[in-house]
DNA sequence: ATAGGGTTAG
């Protein structure tokens, strides 16, 4: 080094051209220099060697250095400040703004932009309203700078009315301050008005440039306004701005959030310059509107052609287009893939991960990361919770529902979104009284997607009023919401007022769904409303352009199958334009069972069999159909065939609620804690049923064993054991409700009638398919289901 | 400029 080292004036001029270089190694090397010549510490040398440190992003040096710093002046109080405003830590340039007021100097125009915008990048919105209150005391708030930050951090956080009112009070309006207001608007989905300032500020003259159009297009897309990004577009083609990668990128993922995916590759294609964040957005673009073969070819090119690396924001696009494929082993290696490049595993695509698991349905890997993941959010509680409830274990997702609780992890509106199907399931009306106060209480009891959940919740859970109260006070019905109130009318049996319902829906010109007929015709087909099934059924096509589904004509099938038209309902498959699948022979074969029709029961399990049948409720019914007619060789072989498909019998379980806890009953079990009480109860029970007239289905057991014996097994199946239960721990008269995971036994259908002469309760059970509401000796299904 | 969890259907 030809400098003579130790004179302070050098060390100057060195420095000042370092931090015009931003050599980093030549700083050490003047610091080290400085600390072995020089005694006592200069500030101005100091100074300069702090800025050097900043300009080469050594925020933490460059803190160290000011530290010791005796009297640092307001511009590197300034400077350092904003080191922390850009790269962060928010809270560190707080912290600094607030020590330099301690110490009694005083900040200038330049100091509050900085640390206004750490507050923003915190949403720290009371730390900003203080700072706010300073600036003015410094007669600051109405220097443009000050009063433009000012009009960002409130924007930012979402007091518009400030902003808005700031914004107004301001004499001149630069172009910044314009996209501060903006880009406000754009943040909390005010389209129009953001559109409607960028007007404004041309007729006031001022230019909009490409950080206004970069500001405004996320907005245009989430309102899918597609005329004013076409607009847009248009002018950022005069401009010649959409040469720019940002301009670009925000042009694609305005036309891809339009669904103009065609529109967006194109800009994709033509771009000059790409980066991660243009090639995430196109492939999000895909996953987000259900072209996965194309996100999935896209993301194979882009690490083919080794254009970018993959961001978390990447590979979550692309998890997601697995979980919606169901395309586990894709996922896994995506997954592989991940912890292979060591890349940055954050809580969002951890999160995705997760869901991936869930939606591809191995939950139990699922829960497995779940549990692993550290640190979890709402999100991971949400994904994790409704996970469970579609993988079949609403009692998992309660209980970990609780956990959240304890986590201290509030839950929030989507949470809850997962926690009422749960409650859906188990018939849980505690629970779900709990997460409605819970849900008044934070204010999101009015949101149209919750009350739809709601409705459903208090339709299973037996409250058929309350569901209907929840749909008369929401303010905006969705069809969703229709729907789940015309099928709660139809498992209850209630299929007047589902159609009553469907005709309101139609006078108030709303167009119903493929589902709203699923919801309607399933209905009818509670309440044997045949001609009406038939009705609506051929209306769907005709006047409303809805093309029936295998699940409609399941519909018809069981309509038809129920009431006794059982040769119309194999007529009907036989005419359908597609080839029949295994449900819908269950629904006949269902059919042939009520109606005792084992000629045709018998060529229908056949076809069943041929076609795998999935599941043992179709044996079940066969050899329901052989035992009622007294064929018992039959009905074993069908037992025995049932044991070479390889399908175990689904062990009936029946549950029950009370005072918040579910008690699960499973057939024969004897497990319960008040087994000895349940058991004298049934004795009793049946002594008294008998009395009545009552006597035991023996058809029903297939077991080769004694009469007596049959009646023994008779009374601990799991629905018996579940009312027994709720008639122990319930005060007199009060109803009862039992859900059961298969459709209730015949035999129990018989008996609870009894039950409910016996002990003036109503009961209610709520099977696979429906409500059964007994009362006084009769069942609402009037004995067809 | 890109990103995670979600309601109805036998």
């Amino acid at each position: 080094m030809p400098l003579r080292l130790g004179v302070k004036n050098n060390y100057l001029h060195l420095l000042e051209a370092c931090i015009q270089s931003k050599s980093l190694t030549e700083a050490k090397k003047i610091h080290q220099h400085f600390l072995k010549n020089t005694s006592n510490a200069d500030s101005s040398v100091l100074h300069k060697l702090t800025r050097l440190y900043l300009s080469c992003n050594q925020v933490v040096l460059a803190r160290r250095l000011f530290d010791e710093i005796p009297n640092p002046s307001v511009i590197l109080w300034n400077q350092i400040i904003r080191a922390y405003a850009w790269n962060g830590p928010f809270d560190g340039a707080i912290d600094l703004y607030y020590s330099m007021l301690h110490l009694g100097v005083r900040p200038n125009k330049y100091t509050y932009p900085f640390v206004l915008k750490a507050c923003s990048g915190l949403l720290a919105i009371e730390d900003g309203v203080e700072i706010h209150t300073h600036a003015k005391i410094f007669g600051l708030e109405s220097d443009v700078f000050v009063c433009t930050a000012l009009v960002d951090f409130y924007a930012k956080c979402g007091i518009l009315v400030e902003a808005q009112r700031l914004f107004s009070s301001m004499s001149h309006r630069d172009v910044v301050a314009w996209n501060a207001m903006i880009a406000g608007c754009s943040l909390y989905g005010l389209c129009d008005d953001a559109v409607q300032l960028i007007m404004q500020m041309q007729e006031e003259g001022i230019c909009p440039n490409s950080s206004t159009i970069v500001g405004v297009l996320p907005t245009v897309g989430e309102a899918k306004a597609l005329g004013h990004g076409k607009a847009l577009h248009g002018y950022c083609v005069r401009r010649s701005f959409d040469n720019g990668v940002v301009v670009g990128t925000g042009l694609l993922d305005m036309y891809a959030k339009c669904q103009c995916l065609l529109y967006a590759r194109k800009i994709f294609d033509v771009m000059g310059v790409r980066n991660e964040v243009s090639w995430s957005a196109m492939i999000g673009g895909y996953v987000t509107s259900d072209c996965m073969k194309e996100a999935l070819e896209l993301f194979d090119q882009m690490i083919l052609k080794d254009a970018v690396d993959p961001t978390p924001v990447t590979l979550g696009s692309v998890l997601r287009a697995c979980a919606k494929l169901t395309d586990l082993s894709r996922g896994r290696k995506l997954h592989c893939y991940i912890v292979k490049l060591g890349s940055v595993l954050d809580i969002l695509l951890g999160n995705t991960l997760l869901s991936m698991y869930a939606k591809c349905g191995v939950i139990d890997d699922a829960i497995r990361f779940f549990d692993e993941m550290n640190p979890k959010d709402s999100v991971s509680f949400s994904a994790i919770i409704s996970g469970c409830v579609q993988n079949g274990n609403a009692a998992e997702a309660l209980s970990i529902f609780q956990k959240m609780q304890l986590s201290g992890i509030d839950p929030d509106l989507t949470t809850m979104l997962g926690v009422l199907p749960a409650c859906s399931h188990l018939a849980a009306l505690q629970h779900g009284f709990c997460s409605h106060g819970y849900l008044i209480v934070r204010g999101f009891a009015t949101d149209t997607l919750i009350c739809n959940a709601l409705i459903d919740m208090y339709s299973k859970c037996g409250k058929i009023s309350f569901a209907r109260e929840v749909f008369n006070r929401m303010d905006r019905r969705d069809i969703v919401s229709w729907n789940a109130m015309i099928i709660g009318y139809g498992i209850h049996g209630l299929g007047m007022e589902a159609l009553g319902l469907f005709h309101d829906l139609l006078a108030l010109g709303l167009k119903p769904d493929d589902i709203t007929f699923i919801c309607l015709l399933s209905s009818c087909s509670h309440s044997g409303l045949v001609m009406e099934g038939r009705l609506w059924f051929d209306a769907m096509s005709q006047d409303f352009s809805i093309v029936p589904r295998m699940e409609h004509c399941i519909c018809m099938v069981d309509i038809l199958g129920r009431a006794g038209f059982v040769d119309e309902a194999h007529h009907f498959i036989r005419n359908m334009p597609f080839e029949p699948d295994v449900r819908i022979w269950s629904a006949l074969l269902s059919a042939c069972r009520i109606h005792k029709n084992i000629e045709l029961g018998e060529e229908v399990s056949k076809k069943i069999q041929s076609l795998g049948p999935e599941s043992t409720g179709n044996f079940v019914l066969l050899s329901n159909i052989y035992s009622a007619a007294g064929r018992w060789d039959d009905a074993a072989h069908i037992r025995i065939a049932q044991k070479d498909w390889g399908l175990k019998k689904i062990p009936g379980c029946s549950w029950i609620e009370i005072n918040g806890i579910v008690h699960a009953f499973i057939g024969g079990d004897q497990s319960h804690l008040q087994l000895s009480q349940i058991n004298r109860k049934l004795e009793e029970l049946l002594v008294e049923m008998k009395r009545l007239g009552y006597r035991a289905e023996c058809s029903f057991v297939f077991q080769d064993v004694e009469e007596e014996e049959k009646e023994q097994i008779l009374l601990y199946h799991s629905e018996k054991l579940a009312i027994a239960f709720g008639i122990l721990n319930l005060k007199a008269g009060r109803p009862i409700l039992v859900t059961k995971n298969l459709r209730v036994c015949g035999d129990c259908h018989a008996a609870i009638k009894f039950m409910t002469v016996i002990t003036k309760r109503e009961i209610t059970v709520r099977d696979a398919n429906r409500f059964h509401h007994f009362k006084n000796g009769t069942c609402n299904c009037g004995d067809f289901w």
